[in-house]
DNA sequence: TATGAATGAGACTTCATTCAT
DNA sequence: TATGAATGAAGTCTCATTCAT
């Protein structure tokens, strides 16, 4: 019982952590990131930091663990084996959007990490990476086989596809600290990611059909 | 003369400290860059950073503007008006492509940037920026006028090219750190940026093409 | 009985700190040694030290307490009345040796708050090493009523002999990580502190006796 | 003539944190010692002794260097070796004892370095201690073969000497701490290291002069 | 008694910036 | 102009100690 609530306090305790951690390493990046800031906007000591996760590494680590796992399951889990490719390339880009839009976080980390050379990535992540581009791979290597889709990089389209994510996700603050950004096209409304992931399903659609 | 001479060196030593500077927040980032490292990597004591240029901001501010400031430079120069959309269109990508392809520390700084929502970007480049997003909506509006591409939301379709450039250029480093990522696709070769800029090409005018 | 198993129960783990404590006070001395290690190596919570014993100061005279209260006891007690001055002063040198010999720790701690001055070091156990140089100054004064001894200043004697046993003792860790320091002399194997206590009482017994 | 001034200043900034680190060292330890403290202490902002020597671990080692490198050059210099077994051995003694008078901070250090087993003694230090070692094994070796000693082992000869010394020296403080001490011999003004190095002379020349 | 969690004070170190020459 | 030196502010991390159960 007694035990039972301690293990409540100590995994809220690390859960706040975690989660104050990945806003502020998503604000402000790895370098940018002050520990003093993380405790105090979690609401804990900051040797409490030191004592539930390890130091500010080990945090980061934990972090983008959590954030890249999950993506990674979620992935797995939406896109079904019976599907068609067409049917799973929506979905893939769709869910892609879903994990986005619910983890804000992801995305500013995803980009440092990638202008970083993944300085910062451990291994774990890397693997939880891979598996997200292996798994358009095969689905586009499975449309050309059914004679659908035409034969591509799938690297290539991979990048186009989270390119536009992420960075759509991302120029919803900057375009609003700059309103200049916005003013060249006439979609300033059009902030919502749900709708620029429906134009991305259907460009990315007409780029690889047959 | 030995005004002339002054002023080559004044010139010399600033270009030094600025290629070493775009060099290192390219790799680093703002917050990561060390103004020591600057220093010592450039040949030049710390204070000469501070008499030439100024402080860690301004020094950051000249490097991205004469980053930016050169490609949209670069970018209208290269799509001269009398060519077909679809032609302007495969110039655009072509050159972004040649952009990153010779300045390789934009792509990283332009990810960071993009990260953190522009906290470090000066006006003068977000109009840089915004020159170049310009570019693109009129290629497109232009193609749908003339009947050759469908609508389509410009903002998304240049975040797909970007991004993929951009993001083709990161990840060669982070592919090479981590080879688990580069297994599933069966490209590892093709770390050719140029390759990689014409399979965008074909992609996005399939994607765009009516 | 539940009281008695209680009671032992509690001096088993009061012992357990103190032992502990005594190992890594001697390895690491008091500025050195971290509370949580003790804690740690002890096998008890780092709170029971502070229940049973008190805190680190008050672990630190506990043990230096029983460390050297126990010596001088021993030497009272190995030191009959009834020997000869030349025995007893053998007897001195001998019982130092064993007491070094079985409490590994004591030369190290020994050795640390000479060098700080004593400045952990409790009335009480000065006390202690009071008794102990009180002891061979008695016995060398007898020496030269007996007319056995020169007369020598007692203090310079006592450190000669208890600078060479406990320099003795520690030196053999030093000398194995630094082989440089036995090299000079011939004797690495002679890291034996009993045949090193019987040249010891040679020496002594040449430089006293008439 | 600007850059003797600067070199001047360079050196004597190092020198005052150096000298201020060894009295600070010899105090409290290298675990007990504060950067802080010898900053203040020695008048120079914290980041200097950064600037000018590099962390705290390098700023022992370079004490101590220069605490025990110059010993070792002292008892060499001091020693010719066209003087008799007996005096050198004399000479050795009156020199080790004259080290230690004049460089109060090398007698604490010594002990705490020999309680720690030479936990932080830099390998280019253990030399000059073994130097130190090499020369009485040397000047007791020529007197065994001149027939005027007996045989000996020199590290325990070694020992008696270094042990009484040292300890005489740190004695006084912890002697006039608690009078306890001295009150069982009757030599309280006998506080001159001098004098007991004249005492340590004539017991060791006792004990191994045949 | 025993223990996991919490915490404030402080330790070491780094860094951008300025000073003095 | 150029440079070695200096510095204050701040950052990361540790540690003895206490709290709450």
């Amino acid at each position: 019982m007694s035990q039972q609530k301690s293990n409540r306090k100590r995994t809220e305790t690390a859960r706040r952590i975690l989660n104050t951690a990945a806003e502020i390493f998503s604000e402000s990046g790895f370098e940018g990131a002050r520990v003093d800031e993380i405790a105090r906007r979690a609401g804990v000591n900051k040797a409490s930091i030191y004592y539930h996760i390890g130091d500010k590494q080990a945090l980061y680590a934990r972090v983008i663990h959590d954030l890249f796992g999950n993506a990674a399951g979620q992935m797995v889990e939406n896109i079904s084996a019976s599907l068609s490719p067409t049917e799973k390339l929506k979905r893939y880009i769709h869910t892609l959007a879903g994990i986005v839009d619910q983890n804000p976080q992801i995305a500013a980390i995803m980009l440092r990490e990638q202008a970083s050379g993944g300085k910062n990535l451990p291994e774990l992540v890397a693997q939880d990476i891979a598996g997200i581009v292996g798994i358009i791979s095969g689905i586009l290597d499975e449309g050309v086989k059914e004679g659908i889709f035409i034969k591509t990089k799938p690297f290539v389209v991979h990048l186009m596809i989270i390119g536009a994510i992420v960075l759509y996700k991302m120029s919803s603050s900057i375009r609003s600290k700059y309103p200049v950004l916005s003013e060249t096209s006439n979609e300033q409304k059009d902030q919502n990611l749900k709708q620029a992931a429906a134009e991305v399903q259907r460009l990315v659609l007409n780029a690889v059909k047959k």
